[in-house]
DNA sequence: AATATTTTCAACCGCATTATT
DNA sequence: CAATAATGCGGTTGAAAATAT
């Protein structure tokens, strides 16, 4: 055996506590041996992802050469606590990948940082986090977005994983629940704090540099306008969770990190992945669609990059010629346009509490709750219990994603490019048809135009809709007030021919990352619209792009 | 009581960054 | 200055525990 071996740990044993040490040492391997033999050596367990010196010397991975005790995964036992606790009292903190060499102790060294700061560090708080705790972490989730080992900096005695884990719990609970994730007081607070760059409760110091961060190099945002784009959403939470604060938006001059570019340094993050799929490829953005609800459900909403698209195009400042996008990562051929210099190798985070202005209230006062991501998912890939026939669906009835299908059908027929118009055309004599009546139109004109109604839609959508399991047939049809305004926001092409024009800018075949706002719609159990269906739509907008990527994986998988 | 499903959380993994050689 | 090692971080996984059926 070479270093790191029993051995050689019992030579280096050279005080009491040290041959105390070197006992547990070879008890510990006793130990391991025995569990080796009872579990029949569960090959998982050895550890692939540390590089281990003495293991690159050995030939590598799992190689057991020589004697090379492998290194070990999974749960640590009480031995190893008692080697790797003895080592750091002996010596100190750090230089973990010689925990191994000095105690032969078989964990990499991540894995022994990681024991220790999870678990034996003494300064570590046991137990549930008291309420204090987790206000605090609210508050700096909302600051911050996902930094736990920020956040975890500013709780004593907790750990980043613990954070994390807290976090995630407390998302999926709160969603479920159909809860706001965040209280509305800390949102109040939140915005308050943001809109007069103050800190918003009695942080620390370094929370507030974690506020400069979040005004610098955390955003690390260019200067960018987006005082004229706003993202409005209904009350669901997860539009909610996807919007940027306006004041951050305020610091911008175009709109370009609506689609934020790739930074070759960095890995991708998904929701990089995600934006960027849209804008470089559309058979990526199709298969995102297709995933949507696996996003939606468990990934977006701790991704405070993730932009939902499309409400630029409302912006008043006419950013948008022609539907393209100026100075962004539009689609251009199938091609993100990266002749324009966006971010550089910035960084693109945000906090998580990003809300507007105008949905400041909502979030308040709404409690409706986003259906739950089984019943995302349940919406996004079942097909509808009573499925109309496609052909004869009016748009009429309930909708963007339904239009769309209605149209796309058509247009397949009658190859009519790939401009909107004809939906819009199919929709806006829905509107104009339809019945119902609704309070929030008039609100998107009063209020200029900053209100999408698509995002009014697509939140109404995500927030308001009960999954497919619970509803059938005519129980869909609502004659509540309450429920025509649902519906309402699901034929919310407006009579307004401004609006509509607006909407017409949207080139699909320009901006398939707009496609994926369709999602939203996707959730829409009544538009008794089937993925093929979905699909034939999105063929017939995206074209050949989506029959030779998405295509030939579509016809594979079925 | 048995089984299925859901939740929790410790640990892994891959990548980025920083330090060292 | 490049290569390598060490460390840190955040996302994800999967086994065990808890809960529901």
């Amino acid at each position: 055996m070479g270093c790191g071996c029993v051995q050689c740990s019992i030579q280096e044993c050279d005080s009491v506590s040290g041959v105390a040490a070197c006992f547990l040492t070879l008890y510990f391997f006793i130990l391991t041996a025995m569990s080796s033999v009872t579990s029949g050596g569960d090959n998982r367990k050895i550890y692939r992802g540390c590089r281990s010196s003495s293991l690159d010397e050995e030939g590598g991975v799992g190689g057991n050469m020589g004697g090379e005790v492998p290194l070990k995964k999974g749960p640590w036992t009480a031995a190893e606590d008692a080697i790797l606790l003895e080592y750091v009292n002996k010596h100190g903190q750090g230089n973990w990948n010689a925990v191994q060499k000095y105690s032969g102790l078989a964990r990499c060294g991540k894995s022994c940082r990681l024991r220790w700061a999870n678990h034996l560090r003494p300064d570590l708080k046991k137990g549930a986090f008291t309420q204090e705790e987790e206000n605090r972490i609210l508050e700096l989730h909302a600051k911050m977005g996902n930094k736990w080992a920020r956040m975890a900096a500013e709780l004593p005695g907790r750990t980043d994983n613990e954070i994390k884990n807290y976090w995630n719990t407390r998302i999926k609970r709160m969603q479920r629940a159909g809860l706001p994730i965040y209280p509305p007081e800390l949102y109040e607070r939140i915005l308050n704090g943001n809109q007069e760059s103050q800190n918003i409760c009695p942080l620390t110091v370094e929370a507030s540099q974690h506020d400069n961060l979040l005004q610098t190099d955390q955003f690390d945002i260019q200067d960018m306008d987006f005082k004229n784009v706003k993202f409005h959403h209904g009350p669901s939470q997860v539009p909610a969770i996807l919007d940027i604060p306006e004041n951050l938006f305020e610091q911008c001059s175009d709109s370009s990190h609506l689609f934020p570019t790739i930074y070759p340094s960095k890995r991708l993050r998904e929701s990089e992945i995600l934006c960027n799929s849209f804008g470089s490829c559309t058979a990526n953005a199709l298969q995102l669609f297709d995933q949507y609800g696996n996003y939606i459900g468990e990934k977006i909403y701790d991704h405070p990059r993730f932009y939902p698209p499309f409400e630029s195009v409302h912006n008043t400042s006419n950013q948008f010629h022609g539907g393209n996008i100026n100075g962004s990562h539009a689609m251009l051929n199938g091609n993100v346009s990266s002749s324009v210099p966006l971010f550089g190798a910035r960084k693109l985070e945000l906090p998580s509490l990003q809300y507007t202005e105008t949905q400041h209230g909502s979030w308040v006062t709404h409690g409706s709750p986003l259906p739950s991501l089984e019943s995302v998912d349940t919406l996004i890939q079942s097909p509808p219990v009573e499925s109309i026939p496609s052909d004869l669906i009016s748009p009429q009835s309930s909708g963007l994603l339904e239009a769309i299908v209605y149209n796309s059908k058509s247009m397949k027929d009658s190859n009519t490019d790939l401009f909107f118009p004809v939906i819009t055309g199919a929709s806006n004599e829905a509107a104009g048809s339809s019945t119902l009546n609704h309070p929030y139109k008039t609100e998107w004109e009063e209020q200029g135009e900053s209100n999408s109604p698509l995002g009014q839609s697509a939140a109404s959508v995500m927030t308001d809709y009960t999954p497919i399991s619970s509803v059938d047939g005519p129980q869909s049809i609502e004659t509540t007030q309450d429920h025509d305004d649902k519906l309402e926001a699901l034929t919310w092409f407006p009579n307004s021919s401004r609006k509509k024009e607006k909407w017409e800018q949207i080139d699909f075949s320009q901006r398939p990352d707009a496609l994926f706002d369709l999602a939203w719609f996707g959730s829409n159990i009544e538009c008794g619209i089937s993925q093929s269906d979905l699909k034939d739509a999105l063929s017939a907008l995206l074209g050949e792009d989506y029959k030779s990527n998405f295509g030939e994986d579509s016809k594979g998988k079925q």
